[in-house]
DNA sequence: CAGTCGTTGCAGTAATAACTGCAACGACGG
DNA sequence: CCGTCGTTGCAGTTATTACTGCAACGACTG
């Protein structure tokens, strides 16, 4: 059986802390408020059902958001041997997949900026400067971004062979 | 006299082609063209007048778009001396004051994490990891980026005193 | 095979947001 | 002082989206 949770007000307000965070990044209220509650759930791991309950929102709001959340690769699911329940947790990679994600849009920008480039193949320098630049930058971050979060992934396991 | 201008058929794809990109981003349709149109269009500053006539939109609309897209850096008005009108165009140092601001909410992030350790602090260590892992991540990236983007500007204007 | 659990799709509702068009305002140049 | 230009606020329309509740389905357990 699943123990129904509450939470506590001082957990629902940070909960809610959360998710207002992740709405101003463009995601709906209720997935923002699953990666709260997943944050800092007794047992780190959470059922759709116990999902539910935590956040008092229906089955098919819970199935969205993580239909929403998993791609991206924040939370994963797990199961348990001998558990027919799914479970759902932010995964111990999550951030740094996350992030890869994101950054992986600058690759996706650059090549729009370089279609532009195209585009003003005629014409002069001086028109042409603006989307050169941001090329430029765009390049730059593309090369480094992948490495920063490289080193920080390595430093994370340093030692461990 | 403002010539009235028009866009080519190419010229509007692309802008549209940007656009796409930034509402992507959480932008407005168009205050995403008007970025798409400042990168590419003839005269770099723009008036309003030529923007609305541009981009086929209220002035209202252009208004708001500029209301929201200086305030990040990445557009910025100019005034011509002798010339009563405004201008506005893609700044120079727009894209990386852009991702200096962007990045500025990782600070916000780290902050809410925290809180949400110290409302963990009475908690065992296995409930507060995931919040500490996300926590010292946000950290790193915090004491990286700005040096990033630091090493990228002084890289632009290298070898100028 | 019966029961449970999660997923998915759909209809309906409610809220939000973008955009337009209009009107009023202030600033400035001729 | 008149005309132009840009801004701002508001009403109204339209489109989008989040969420709920229900129903159907498949997978798996006991």
């Amino acid at each position: 059986m699943t123990t129904t949770q509450e939470l506590t007000q001082a957990e629902a307000a940070y909960v809610d802390e959360i998710a207002e965070f992740f709405v101003g990044e463009g995601l709906p209220l209720i997935a923002g408020r699953v990666i709260g509650w997943l944050l800092i759930s007794d047992p780190p791991e959470q059922t759709p059902a116990q999902l539910t309950a935590a956040l008092q929102v229906s089955r098919s709001s819970i199935s969205s958001a993580m239909r929403l959340l998993t791609p991206s690769g924040l939370v994963e699911r797990t199961r348990r041997r001998g558990d027919r329940s799914e479970y759902f947790r932010i995964a111990p990679e999550g951030w740094s997949r996350m992030l890869m994600r994101r950054y992986s849009q600058t690759t996706a920008f650059r090549e729009v900026t370089e279609r532009g480039l195209e585009l003003l193949a005629g014409a002069e320098p001086a028109r042409r400067e603006r989307l050169e630049q941001v090329t430029d930058l765009y390049r730059f971050l593309e090369s480094e971004l992948p490495a920063l979060l490289e080193r920080w992934r390595s430093r994370q396991q340093g030692g461990r062979p």
